[in-house]
RNA sequence: GGUCCCAUCGUCUAGUGGCCUAGGACAUCGGCCUCUCACGCCGAAAACACGGGUUCGAGUCCCGUUGGGACCA
């Protein structure tokens, strides 16, 4: 069998997007799964939409994923001059001609066509014409059989048949000499030796014009696969208007690579009822036999679970690397130190995303927080005072700082001072973590040290001693 | 409008004629655990679009209807 061979061919108009995202890494995983090659190719013909930003957006947004390639990036812009070849061959073997009518004509005739209840096609008007007017500007057209069927066999949807009288004659190439897109995708396929073709479902009408140009040039025709699409909430396609939908938007708000590349295989993809999967298992186990034939709709919720998942089960060191970005940008400068290894654990099991579990870490490290009002209300009160005071007094001492330690502590001085654990533990809590929510208080305890803790401890004391005098 | 694709819980899906009293997962709701919140565990509600066939038997095969989507304009 030879090596198969998938490729990618984003155009540099936009952001990796999710749906771009999953077609890549389903060409990507295909390949690896079969040990091929995967080719990353630009399609970037459009010069006026096209820009390098996008370009850097895509290049990063899958290599965030992992998703490397073997070959290229191609750019289909440098490609010119094979296209034109290969159009130049057509009109020699008569396989294509040159069509002098303006799209002014083309226009009134399609409307004409169209109020007459007819197919707005191609009429064919240049297909045999033989002289060669000069000077007037012209376009290139295929010559398409205008009977029988092309038969696509697809890896997903099976045997999709189209009836060659409704391809007219297809431009391949237009009258500023710009190949078209149809073109260009056979012609950069058939010489980049693409065994399968891995794409979005949205292709599989232009595929039987694909396969004509394959015949007429002679190149043997790839396998073709064409993926449901990706909908949004309101079961349209997944765009824009659906929120965040490119790659690096999710990369923002937190969420780990490996999460996305879980999520998206198997929206669309499934193996039985496993539902984690890791990237080994995933090349392992991808087949296109096993790809749905219906669209699906894009779950954020599902995405944020196995997001929680893979922060939760991942390793501490890996994590608290990828978070430090995140801290950073809210001015808290750390080094993946033991400390910060801690703290992530500590905040595993309660962050979905980066963004969040930063903003749970900052306590740590930033001791000038101000009190969550309503915790402070209800459990910095005068009655904690004096369990804060023995506290104080009992770390001094220097009493074990152990978790288990320091709950027994807990329960004896709240017992003594006629406090309920739970009363105690929220005072504890807001006065060193500034809320009613966070891990749990005896781990926090210790990664704050003794002397943090002690600093914490007086300076709520002092607090619920102003609140006093206040309230008179 | 034409062509093409698709159709199982709200969502992702398992299901390839009898193993289906339709399974799993997310989300939702209830309970347990507990220093808070999570995590975890247990449980509940929730689907074969409709109508005809084929067959001893259909979620599964065929046809139609309806609905959704894509592409071409």
């Amino acid at each position: 069998m030879p090596e198969v061979r998938t490729r990618f061919a984003p155009s540099p108009t936009g952001y990796l997007h999710i749906g771009g995202a999953r077609t890549a890494l389903f060409n990507w995983l295909f390949a690896r799964h079969h040990r091929g090659k995967f080719i990353l190719r630009i399609e970037d013909t459009d010069v006026a939409r096209s820009s390098q930003e996008y370009l850097a957006a895509i290049l990063d947004g899958l290599r965030w994923l992992g998703l490397d390639w073997d070959e290229g990036p191609y750019f289909q812009s440098q490609r010119m001059q094979l296209y034109r070849e290969h159009v130049e061959r057509l009109l020699r073997e008569g396989k294509a001609y040159r069509c002098y009518c303006t799209p002014e004509e083309l226009e009134q005739r399609r409307q004409q066509a169209l109020a007459e209840g007819r197919k707005p096609k191609y009429d064919g008007r240049c297909r045999e014409r033989t002289d060669q007017p000069t000077g007037l500007p012209y376009a290139i057209r295929f010559k398409s059989p205008q009977e029988g069927v092309t038969i696509v066999d697809d890896l997903i949807k099976g045997k999709v048949a189209f009836d060659n009288r409704e391809l007219d004659d297809l431009i391949i190439m237009r009258s500023d000499g710009a190949p078209t897109y149809n073109f260009v995708v056979v012609v950069d396929d058939a010489l980049m030796g693409i065994t399968h073709v891995i794409r979005g479902d949205d292709h599989l009408n232009n595929t039987p014009r694909q396969i004509l140009l394959y015949e007429a040039l002679g190149y043997p025709i790839p396998k073709f696969a064409h993926l449901p699409l990706i909908l949004g909430q309101d079961r349209t396609r997944l765009s824009k208007r659906h929120g965040a939908t490119s790659v690096n938007a999710y990369q923002q708000m937190g969420c780990l690579p490996h999460a996305l590349v879980n999520y998206l295989a198997r929206l669309g993809w499934s193996y039985g009822d496993q539902e984690i999967f890791s990237r080994q298992e995933l090349i392992e186990k991808f087949s296109l036999e096993n790809v749905g034939k219906s669209a699906g709709v894009f779950n954020p919720e599902k995405l944020l679970w196995l997001n929680a998942h893979y922060i939760r089960e991942g390793d501490p060191r890996e994590i608290a690397q990828m978070l430090l970005p995140f801290l950073r940008q809210r001015g808290v400068e750390v080094e993946c130190d033991e400390m910060l290894i801690k703290v992530v654990r500590t905040l595993q099991p309660r962050a979905k995303t980066l963004v969040e579990m930063a903003e749970a870490a900052e306590f740590y490290f930033k001791g000038d927080f101000t009190y969550d009002e309503k915790g402070a209300r209800k459990f910095l009160l005068p009655e904690l005072s004096p369990f804060l005071i023995s506290l104080i007094q009992e770390l001094r001492s220097g009493g074990g700082f152990a978790q288990a330690e320091l709950e027994g502590l807990f329960r004896q001085l709240a017992a003594q001072k006629g406090l309920k654990l739970t009363q105690a533990a929220q005072g504890v809590r807001v006065a060193l973590t500034g809320k009613t929510v966070s891990p749990g208080l005896f781990e926090v305890m210790e990664i704050l040290g003794k002397q943090e803790v002690i600093k914490r401890l007086e300076r709520a004391l002092a607090y619920i001693g102003s609140g006093d005098e206040r309230g008179g």
